[in-house]
DNA sequence: ATTCTGACA
DNA sequence: TGTCAGTA
């Protein structure tokens, strides 16, 4: 498929797609004319880069842990470095601090609710 | 019609 | 990330 069809199956735009390409988040192979061609794992691919990104990870960061993250993922890691292991750890940590805020904000949303409903209602 | 690369009032 | 340009 080309970058349109994966754009509306992963509700990604176009230009974010190659600017995962540009990161080396993927790597799209490429038709005569030169247009990008992806293969139906891609949507699977990209809706995991999207969550990774979304859980605050950069893109530089995703580029080392996507693999590890694949298919296959507990049985073979070969690429477990002492590094990885280190920025692993690192993130957990850091979309722990990220939960905690984000169920603070939640909880104080949810707070003005009851607030707001006891007012009126 | 669709995609490509490069660039930024 | 959006968007505009000039192509293929």
């Amino acid at each position: 498929m080309r970058i349109g069809e994966l754009s509306e199956r992963t509700g990604t735009p176009r230009r974010l797609l190659r600017y995962y390409e540009e990161q080396e988040l993927i790597v799209a192979n490429r038709c005569a004319n030169g247009y990008r061609d992806y293969d139906e794992r891609f949507v699977d691919r990209v809706m995991q880069i999207r969550g990774l990104l979304d859980a605050g990870l950069p893109t530089r960061i995703i580029k080392q842990i996507l693999p590890c993250l694949d298919k296959p993922r507990v049985i073979y890691f070969p690429d477990a470095t002492p590094e990885m292991i280190a920025t692993l750890e690192h993130q957990r940590d850091r979309m722990t601090a990220r939960v905690e805020c984000l169920i603070r904000n939640r909880d104080a949303i949810a707070e003005y609710l009851e607030v707001v409903r006891g007012t009126n209602a």
